[in-house]
DNA sequence: ACACCTTTGTCGCGG
DNA sequence: ACAAAGGTGT
């Protein structure tokens, strides 16, 4: 075996057969022992490559697994079962789609799909949209999937709110079924039932798996646990590795009580601690440590490392967004001129809307950098248009696809016509698609809108035998010319259409990459290949589209999870923002913002910088901000603290650093946003300045008397928070 | 039916 | 501040 492993990751590595937990810190190499443990099993246990089932939490890492995996067997890894829960669960139902009441044709909806269909039944029901609001709708039938309760087995509700939430899940339910679409909390959730129902195909499975491995399991919900226990009740050995203090995603269902679960439902396991950290320095690992410890119920562990000390923590205080980020820009073009490597370094932050401000500066300031999340190449609207027309080709009972798509591009079919379509299709119940067809034989659609009908009926018929017959590639060109969507923006002026029609063209070049990914798929039919890119399109939305182009990362916390970089940025370290203000008055909910902290702090290896602002414009408002309560949980000794800084607009409005020089005792202390007491006028904020030195007046926003300008050497004003 | 303008909601993380 | 939804005029 190639890898060199500590103590622990050996006896990790080499654990006996059976049950076994890992515990393991933040870069403790986790992933090195899972790997290692997959070789292990094989050569010292002649496990058979299709007996293996590994999940990780990404594709990303199910890729890195598979390319260390054969990279330290020297041979394909092709025929193990390693991916995400989601993408296992696809590929059974793919399998068996018989057996678990699926149309051969069923399509993978994401997030957003679902919402318009759910909008689309809120009306139906009549349902208010202002008193129920979609984004809690789709909340609720989420979290009821992760933990497997179908509307059916929802208790009889006694309350509104549970009847109308029972009445749009069930609703939600039937239309996905005749629609044949499939969510992903449902992929997870049909894949269980499959396996629950069906004791043949569990006993078949149980069989054929006989090694468990699960990265993450901290992050593992409901139904995934269940998974797990179904399918390795006759398992030879179950791994899972995991940290409780990372785990980030209850909002997504995970149940971080899994892992403490574990050693109740899986008997006799064994548990072992991975707990030197080889990434970070004694400093950054301390300031870790210590906020970690601020929450309850952990399993405990601490980390150590022989790492030395090295740098403090830089704390920045900025007056606002714009400050924060042009701080973060200087700082990166100083590591820039020691020779730090711009990859090397990441900006990370709560929300995405933090990174359109910092974007700015670094573009400003011909800084490369790249960008995870936010809008992904598969969720723009253009895209999934183009993806529709492909979507009710391949399954003409889509009725979410065919309203998405019968007039985009504009062919002269609106509201009147679709409601005709609609009534037709709900009296003799048939799928849009067919109603369609007999509106036209009918004479039901007239003039324009039937000519229109006319033309969308063929595009997507000749669309039909292009997927039968031609490669992928030619498929989705077909798409986006026959439908007319790129000619549409082709001819549209301004920069969005042209990105638009960019776009659609990237479009088709990203079949060449899914060729190459499911080459192990070989020979299926054209059809299946078209089928497997609306799903790849779906599951993969965000992982595929890294921009090529090597610069500075930047991404949300969560996305760096299982991330290292030499130097890390933390912005946005306000109360309200980090920990979000949806957040602070729950106490589970504050100690999971606490982990993401605690993960965030723990992906820097040599350097971390925390900045906040105090003033911060958030939906077009300007509001005064307090610092994270995260940071006072850093030891003080561990933190650099920089602030005390001025940005005033100059004539040309660039931003330049002036330091306000006050009296002796609070030089330094006082600049633009800062909160600040007179001994007559009470408390204020200061909102400008100009001059310098002992001429310098400063504008102070009286809380009680309003707005005054003061000579700043003989105003005496004292900081307060 | 569609282009243009006004109003309203959003900015919480993601497979 | 921005984007999407909704309303109005042609």
């Amino acid at each position: 075996m190639a890898d060199v492993l500590n103590a622990a990751q050996q006896q990790a590595v080499t654990a006996d057969l059976g049950n076994l937990l890992v515990l393991a810190g933040a870069g403790s190499g986790k992933t090195r022992v899972l790997v290692n443990r997959i070789a292990w099993l094989i050569t010292e246990h002649n496990a058979m490559l299709p007996s293996i089932f590994a999940v990780t939490f990404t594709n990303k890492a199910a890729t890195e697994m598979k390319t260390r995996l054969a990279a330290l067997l020297h041979r394909s890894t092709t025929n193990i079962w390693i991916g995400t829960f989601h993408s296992l669960a696809h590929r059974l139902l793919r399998l068996h789609w018989q057996e678990s009441n699926l149309p051969q044709n069923f399509q993978v909806i994401d997030a957003d799909d679902q919402l318009r269909l759910l909008r689309k039944i809120l009306q139906q029901l009549n349902v208010d949209e202002e008193r129920w609001e979609l984004k809690q709708v789709q909340y609720f039938i989420n979290r009821k999937k992760d933990d497997g309760i179908r509307a059916q087995k929802l208790a009889i509700a006694n309350n509104l709110f549970d009847r109308v939430m029972r009445d749009i899940y069930q609703a939600y339910e039937q239309a996905c079924n005749v629609n044949g679409l499939v969510d992903f909390g449902e992929l997870l959730f049909r894949g269980y039932e499959l396996l629950a129902s069906n004791v043949l195909l569990q006993q078949h499975y149980q069989e054929r798996f006989t090694h468990f491995l699960v990265d993450e399991f901290q992050d593992t919900n409901a139904i995934q646990y269940n998974w797990l226990k179904l399918l390795a009740k006759k398992a030879q050995s179950v791994t899972v590795v995991g940290d409780d203090d990372q785990s980030i995603y209850g909002w997504r269902g995970a149940r971080i009580e899994n892992i403490h679960r574990f050693e109740q439902d899986f008997p006799a396991a064994r548990v072992i601690r991975l707990e030197q950290n080889y990434r970070s320095t004694g400093t950054i690992l301390a300031a870790a440590n210590a906020v970690i410890a601020c929450n309850d119920g952990r399993l405990g562990k601490k980390l150590w490392t022989q790492q030395a000390q090295g740098e403090l923590v830089t704390l920045y205080t900025a007056l606002n967004e714009e400050d924060e980020a042009l701080f973060v820009v200087k700082q990166i073009q100083q590591y820039i001129t020691t020779g730090n490597d711009l990859t090397e370094i990441a900006v990370l932050y709560r929300s995405n809307a933090q990174s359109r401000v910092l974007e700015e500066a670094l573009v400003r300031a011909s800084i490369p950098y790249c960008i995870y999340g936010g809008l992904r190449f598969f969720e723009r609207a253009e895209i999934k248009d183009a993806l529709a027309y492909l979507r009710l080709a391949v399954n003409p009972q889509d009725n979410s696809a065919f309203e998405r798509i019968i007039n985009t591009p504009a062919r002269g079919i609106g509201e009147q016509s679709l409601g005709k379509i609609r009534a037709l299709a709900n009296q003799y119940n048939l799928s849009y698609w067919e109603a369609a067809k007999q509106g036209i034989a009918n004479d039901i659609l007239t003039g324009k809108a039937r000519v229109g009908m006319r033309t969308f009926l063929s595009i997507i018929e000749s669309l039909t035998n292009i997927i039968a017959t031609k490669p992928l590639p030619i498929v989705v060109e077909q798409a986006i010319n026959s439908s007319g969507l790129l000619q549409f923006f082709q001819q549209r002026p301004g920069e969005e259409a042209r990105n638009r029609a960019e776009n659609l063209a990237e479009l088709v070049s990203a079949t060449d990459n899914f060729v190459i990914a499911i080459n192990d798929g070989e020979n299926i039919e054209p059809k299946a290949k078209v089928m497997e890119f609306l799903s790849y399109a779906a599951l993969e939305a965000g992982e595929q589209k890294r921009n090529p182009a090597s610069g500075i990362q930047l991404m949300t916390l969560h996305a760096a999870k299982g991330l290292e970089f030499s130097i890390v940025f933390i912005c946005g370290m306000e109360e309200g923002l980090f920990p979000h203000h949806f957040s602070k008055d729950d106490p589970t909910a504050l100690e999971e913002e606490r982990r993401l902290c605690y993960v965030g702090i723990t992906r820097a290896m040599r350097k971390l910088l925390i900045t906040y602002a105090e003033q911060r414009r958030l939906f077009g408002r300007e509001e005064l901000r307090k610092k994270s309560r995260f940071i006072a949980e850093i030891p003080h000794n561990l933190l650099d603290i920089q602030a005390g800084r001025i940005y005033t607009k100059a004539a040309n409005s660039v931003f330049s650093l002036t330091r306000v020089i006050t009296n002796k005792s609070n030089a330094g202390t006082i600049y633009l946003g800062r909160r600040v007491k007179h001994t007559k006028f009470g408390k204020g904020t200061i909102v400008d300045q100009e001059g310098a030195g002992d001429k310098m007046r400063v504008n102070v926003h009286f809380d009680k008397l309003g707005p005054k300008w003061l000579v700043a050497a003989f105003a005496k004003l004292e900081p307060v928070d």
